[in-house]
DNA sequence: AAACGACTCAACCGCCGGTGC
DNA sequence: GGCACCGGCGGTTGAGTCGTT
């Protein structure tokens, strides 16, 4: 039994908004900010119901939108903010400046979709439509897999950013009233919102967390079942010298400590724990000492973590095998090399791009490892 | 100029998660 | 825990516009 609609009483206006309704709402809401929707209409002298209002305002009438054609940055944004995030529209609007999510939502509807269709890509897994039929039978490649797995680091990092965006916009909407946008939410983020910033442990020591998770994967998999299986990550990370997992690291802490909390970890479980504290600095810091990262033997810093952390994703892709079949290697070359030529450039866009330079990797890979740290410190700070 | 189909995009709808009681 | 309320999100619709015949 849902709730009945909010635009059902009787005399509520719908459809298009008039000239004069436009100017009632942005009179209404210059005064008074827009408080709360629901109420706003009767206080506005408005017969419209909250909700309507909310849209027009949100998606119109806001001051800071900005209308008309699409720029070509834009649209590359949009189709590779798509490829890592779906079809979450106001995630992918968070870092276009401006422009809303309904307007985005309509002009991949519109034009990107087809655009890409016609250009032999499927617009809904960013792959080459005949690779997709490929994979569908034969499963996920090794190559998809790495990119499933940049896709997870990317994917955790935007929606970090979205939520604070989000609450950012909450807290500034009360000081709407005098309609003084804050800047950018994704200046915002990377300037006010940052943690502290976290550094990414050695290979070595990854392989050993690997190993330390790999181990915890079977002991999880044992008592608890299906549960720890992650549907995501199936990388492989042989090509940077690591061991093989199945399971999503994060998720198999959030499981570790939540599904499975009661025994698992008893049974081996201290010494686990141990491997993990001579990895993770017990206090709110990562150990720095033997931090190195990548193929050179530069230390890791707050400051290169980033570049660092990209290197190794880039690298660890660019010599990988991009064919998509897993067998011969030679059935689908052309299939290959449209996709690597498709990735490269979502990946190039995604790290590289000056239009991102609020959002480059350097914020997702402390994002990301930010909120590693903090399930791990939160989950085992008993153990520490 | 009229008819028709394709396209666009503002607006609506239903659902969901968060919050407070 | 259950309920109501609220805001937000993504999918869908349909009136208006544009292009073609």
């Amino acid at each position: 039994m849902g709730r009945s609609p909010c635009c059902d009483k009787l005399g509520l206006k719908k459809g298009p908004w008039t000239p004069e309704e436009d100017q009632k709402l942005l009179a209404y809401i210059e005064e008074h900010g827009h408080g709360s929707w629901r109420a706003l209409p009767t206080k506005a002298g408005l017969q419209r119901c909250g909700k309507s209002c909310r849209l027009r305002w949100t998606n119109y009438l806001r001051p800071d939108i900005k209308r008309g054609k699409f720029s070509l940055q834009e649209e590359q944004t949009i189709i590779q903010l798509h490829a890592l995030l779906g079809n979450r529209w106001s995630a992918i609007a968070t870092h276009l400046p401006n422009r809303t999510d309904n307007e985005i939502k309509n002009y991949w509807n519109t034009h990107l979709k087809k655009r890409l269709t016609k250009m032999g890509i499927d617009p809904v897994t960013h792959k080459p439509i005949n690779d997709s039929i490929l994979s569908d039978n034969k499963g996920p490649s090794k190559n998809t897999a790495n990119l499933s797995h940049i896709t997870q680091w990317e994917s955790a990092r935007l929606e970090a950013e979205a939520r604070l965006v989000r609450q950012s916009r909450l807290r500034s909407s009360s000081e709407l009233k005098s309609l003084e946008f804050p800047p950018s939410p994704l200046i915002s983020v990377s300037k006010l919102v940052m943690p502290p910033t976290p550094t990414l442990p050695s290979l070595d020591k990854l392989k050993t967390l690997n190993d330390i998770w790999t181990k915890q994967v079977s002991a999880a998999g044992s008592s608890c079942g299906s549960e720890v299986e992650s549907p995501k990550s199936t990388v492989n990370y042989s090509g940077t010298g690591m061991g093989e997992s199945s399971t999503s690291f994060v998720e198999l802490m959030r499981n570790s400590s939540g599904s499975c909390e009661d025994g698992i970890m008893k049974d081996g479980g201290e010494e686990e724990w141990g491997g993990l504290r001579s990895i993770f600095n017990p206090m709110d810091t990562w150990s720095n000492e033997s931090l190195r990262l990548g193929y050179e033997n530069v230390p890791v810093t707050r400051e290169n973590f980033g570049d660092k952390f990209t290197d190794l994703l880039v690298n660890n892709y660019n010599s990988g095998d991009w064919s998509f079949s897993e067998g011969d290697g030679e059935s689908d070359n052309v299939g290959a090399e449209t996709n690597k030529n498709y990735w490269n450039s979502v990946l190039d866009l995604v790290v590289t791009s000056p239009s991102h330079n609020v959002i480059p990797s350097i914020v997702g890979c402390q994002f990301a490892m930010y909120g590693i740290k903090q399930i791990i410190y939160q989950d085992s700070k008993e153990y520490f």
